[in-house]
DNA sequence: TGCATTTCTTGAACAAGTTCAAGTTTTTTC
DNA sequence: GAAAAAACTTGAACTTGTTCAAGAAATGCA
């Protein structure tokens, strides 16, 4: 049993930024782990399916998204390394799923299958906290989003996730900025147009 | 120390319907809990305060809201029987927060310090898997709602809004109603006018 | 019960963002 | 390296929802 683990190595560290993990502890999680290496626009989740895993990313970027009804696509959420992406909707319910997860550009996560996930949590109870403290994160932002949403103009919006995530607007194509944005490709080119 | 509890019951029973509580587990939980009337239109939480607690609502509605520049409210959250509502990233943050928490009609809430909570998961390590299943819904929910404000109109998700809570509806202020939906009182009374 | 306050409604003018269409530029593919 | 495909830009016409203003209706309070 020769296996190189440096593929988990962000993960591990990930948690360890929340909870305190043994040798112990991290030997009994590695084999619950799974790791998968994604061609760009590989999917990891069709929409109609159900979604049987949590995905942490290593490297690259994906995006969850689903089908509108006049054919375009809504992206819902981005992620970047050290990030997770799911649909827990699906996860939860286990019924199929709105959204489809896809890789961006070339891509690695590592996968948490929902059907050991029990097991290993009662293994490593603190487990449950890492996550729960992860939700809460990603809850709150999403309530933020919201308000957002709700209280200032596209544009605005589109200059602070500039100035917030710069990473992305290189990384990621215009139209599914804008998507994620919730605004029109032609829209976007507008406001950029402006930013002389 | 011959106290009444039945204040706490409905918590209770909604912890169960996600984890199993012993007798001896309950009895330690208790302690920690807190009983609250409000009287209607009493804040729980004031925008620029630190989020401290946890509330779970036994009685009543209550509203996560935040002041926008122009000087209206914008609701991002309702609460009814049985939820909890929380500005989790102040929460989480530490930080004065953007929200304020304030009932709209005569409430009761449990309360739930954050000073400590830690100390009692340490007690009832359980809890961190009640608060993970709870948060793992309320994200779901919310990322489909950022879903549904993207993709469909203001009167599409006034429809699907009365259609899945009708107590709402009755029960909150239709401008407090069309604030939480995303646009204004007068365009949620031309909604209305069309339904002949 | 009467007055004050709050909530709801209405209509016209306005604006943020969309749709449609097509040209330009960049990236991908072979 | 050339051609195809994808992404980006542009402008005009359009639409969903906003703003402004004020009146009507409902609720709260003493």
């Amino acid at each position: 049993m020769n296996m190189d683990h440096t593929m988990f190595e962000n993960l591990l560290a990930h948690i360890k930024r929340y909870i305190s993990l043994s040798d112990e502890e991290e030997k009994k999680l590695l084999p619950y782990l799974t790791y998968k290496e994604l061609k760009k626009k590989e999917h990891v989740l069709k929409e109609g399916k159900v979604c049987t895993a949590n995905h942490f990313i290593i490297k690259g970027c994906l995006r969850m998204y689903s089908l509108t009804e006049n054919g375009t696509e809504q992206i819902v959420q981005f992620g970047i390394e050290n990030w997770w992406i799911t649909d827990y909707m699906s996860l939860d319910t286990q019924k199929p799923g709105q959204f489809s997860i896809q890789a961006i550009e070339p891509s690695a996560i590592v996968i948490l299958h929902k059907n050991t996930q029990d097991e290993l949590f009662r293994k490593i109870p603190k487990l449950e906290r890492y996550f729960r403290l992860v939700l809460q994160r990603a809850y709150a932002a999403s309530v933020m989003r919201v308000k957002y949403i709700f209280t200032e103009s596209g544009e605005e919006r589109f200059r602070q996730f500039t100035n917030s995530f710069p990473e992305f607007v290189q990384r990621v194509p215009q139209y599914m900025l804008a998507s994620y944005l919730g605004f029109t490709p032609e829209f976007l080119s507008k406001i950029r147009a402006k930013k002389n």
